[in-house]
RNA sequence: GGCGGCGUAGCUCAGUUGGUUAGAGCAGCGGAAUCAUAAUCCGCGUGUCGCAGGUUCGAGUCCUGCCGCCGCUACCA
């Protein structure tokens, strides 16, 4: 970042059921942020993936009648359409079964096998195959079963190989200590302190019976544990992602890393210590955001309770989708999804408010001046306000606040409805000797319209490039300093091409 | 049990380090306007800021207790 570059993560979607709504979110909120960093002319990295490897894949694999490799294919292909049809924007798509990324596994381990950091010893404990996890007899249920799957658990032991994580208890509590900012928000990072000052196990990162996986290089019994393999590809990604060009040097370390609550411990605790001890430098933050509640109910690939996005997409579009998310729930929290609400935000704030903005801008300057976008007044007040609002949105990004982000953009939207009715411009029309004014007005609209359209561009790109269509404006570049006031193309004509967010009808 | 969070207008929520008459959006009611996707704009809030105490010149904002709701405690964004 400080160097002008900046590496954006998402956490890499498991690959054991279908995507839904949930993996969307955090996708396009990291590309977002990504296209904002863009426009601010950084040298962006954004990365997304799948992580495949994993007892519970070879299962699944095998209900589908399938071998891992190909259960895989499959639902990556899913998750990487999701991707597409969500417009991210991400540089690279990272397998955890990509060869590259597993020998990167086997070296960063065969390299904290040599410094000491992983050790062998016997292992027992109660284990669930559906979580591939071992529980203290004490978490366990009614007859010894997963307080997780009510299935019953079983007696395992066996040796394991485990990292010394223990050993990192100090270093993390400086490092919490030393980087306030290191998780946010706030709470979070609270949390995940108190992980670590509660005291740190060694964490077993081998498994026996799993053959789906990455082997240990020095014991190829084993395989390496889920989290540690797929923890990886965020460093993985840089040594491969491009032929020839290792983007290690380039990007690491990640400048933000956004992932759900639920995996704040592997991230803010786990991760930071495998790279101390694998000795390459720490994230500069993460991020960590709320779920996408449906009902009131977190959604659930378990229960079934889960929102499907692509009949939204489909009917309002993927922008409306993007804008409805960001806005509905404030970055960070949890938030409901509800239809209701979609609509009401749909037909509220983008047809009515940002749509017809546009239409009616677009047509007043086709009507009264033939279609000629007249120049920016230089002195209008808006050139000052929309300095304001510009710093507004950056800092707002600044600090991963991506709902503010679009609020202070959207108070430059609301800003320009008004203008639209202190202007009157249909009365300024009727005067002829008003001409210049109504040069002015329309002039200082469009130019109003056209920075909004920048300001809003990372939360629905493909709508603002129409905006700045209808404008007559190039669609290529979105630039953020080209949201200054009077910095658009002279001579624009603008192209009357319907609306921007058609109504759509709402089955009762 | 442990740890953490929440409870502010009918609804969804903002409210930096405590400081004057507690805000926004939506919904509702009234009005203006007619460029526009009948889309916009203006006006209208008697809220015990969950309850009870405490600290303070002053608390929605800090402390204690209580009530209610929720999350995490190694499946899943």
């Amino acid at each position: 970042m400080a160097d002008g570059t900046f590496y954006l993560t998402t956490p890499i979607y498991y690959v054991n059921a279908e995507p839904h709504i949930g993996h969307a979110y955090t996708t396009i909120m990291a590309d977002m942020v990504a296209r904002h960093r863009r426009q601010r002319g950084d040298d962006v990295f954004f990365l997304t993936g799948t992580d495949e490897h994993g007892d519970k894949i070879a299962r699944s694999a095998a209900e589908a009648g399938r071998s891992p490799r190909q259960h895989a294919d499959a639902l990556s292909e899913r998750f990487r359409e999701l991707g597409a049809t969500l417009g991210a924007s991400n540089d690279f798509f990272i397998r955890t079964t990509d060869a590259p990324h597993e020998r990167a596994v086997a070296e960063v381990l065969a390299r904290l096998h040599d410094s000491g950091d992983v050790y062998r010893d016997a292992y027992g404990g109660w284990y669930c195959t559906a979580c591939e996890a071992f529980y203290r007899e004490e978490e366990l249920g009614q007859g010894r079963s997963c307080p997780v799957h009510g299935t019953p658990a079983e007696w395992l032991e066996e040796e394991n190989w485990f990292f010394r994580l223990s050993a990192y208890r100090d270093r993390l509590i400086a490092l919490y200590d030393a980087e306030p900012q290191f998780v946010r928000p706030e709470g979070r990072a609270n949390e995940a302190r108190r992980m670590i000052e509660d005291g740190l196990e060694d964490l077993s990162i081998s498994r026996v019976n799993v053959d789906w996986g990455v082997p240990v290089p020095w014991d190829t019994d084993q395989t390496v544990y889920v989290w540690f393999d797929a923890l990886l590809n965020y460093y993985s990604a840089l040594r491969y992602a491009r032929d020839g060009e290792d983007l290690v040097a380039r990007f690491w370390p990640p400048d933000l890393q956004l992932m759900a609550k639920d995996i704040l411990k592997f991230h803010a605790v786990i991760w930071p210590a495998m790279l101390m001890a694998a000795g390459l430098p720490l994230p500069r933050g993460l991020f960590v955001h709320g779920y996408v509640l449906k009902g009131g109910e977190r959604m659930s690939k378990t229960t079934g309770n889960v929102v499907d996005p692509f009949p939204f997409i489909e009917r309002f579009g993927i922008d409306a989708l993007r804008y409805y998310l960001v806005r509905e729930i404030s970055f960070g929290e949890d938030g409901t999804f509800t239809a209701e609400g979609f609509e009401a935000r749909y037909t509220n704030e983008l047809a009515n408010e940002l749509g017809n903005l546009l239409n009616r801008t677009v047509s007043m300057i086709d009507r009264y001046r033939a279609a000629a976008v007249p120049a920016p007044p230089a002195d209008s007040a808006l050139a000052a306000e929309l300095v304001d609002r510009t710093e507004a949105v950056v800092g707002a990004f600044d600090r991963v606040e991506l709902t503010r982000a679009v609020e202070e953009a959207w108070v430059l939207v609301r800003r320009l409805n008004r203008l639209v009715e202190e202007r009157a411009p249909w009365s300024l029309a009727r005067d002829p000797a008003r001409a210049l004014e109504l040069d002015s007005a329309l002039g200082e609209l469009a130019e109003g319209v056209r920075a909004a359209a920048l300001l809003l561009w990372p939360v629905m790109p493909g709508s603002c490039e129409r905006i700045l269509r209808a404008l007559g404006q190039p669609d290529d570049d979105v630039a953020l300093h080209r949201a200054r006031w009077g910095a658009g193309a002279a001579g624009a004509r603008v192209d009357r091409s319907g609306p921007l967010f058609p109504r759509v009808e709402v089955p009762a």
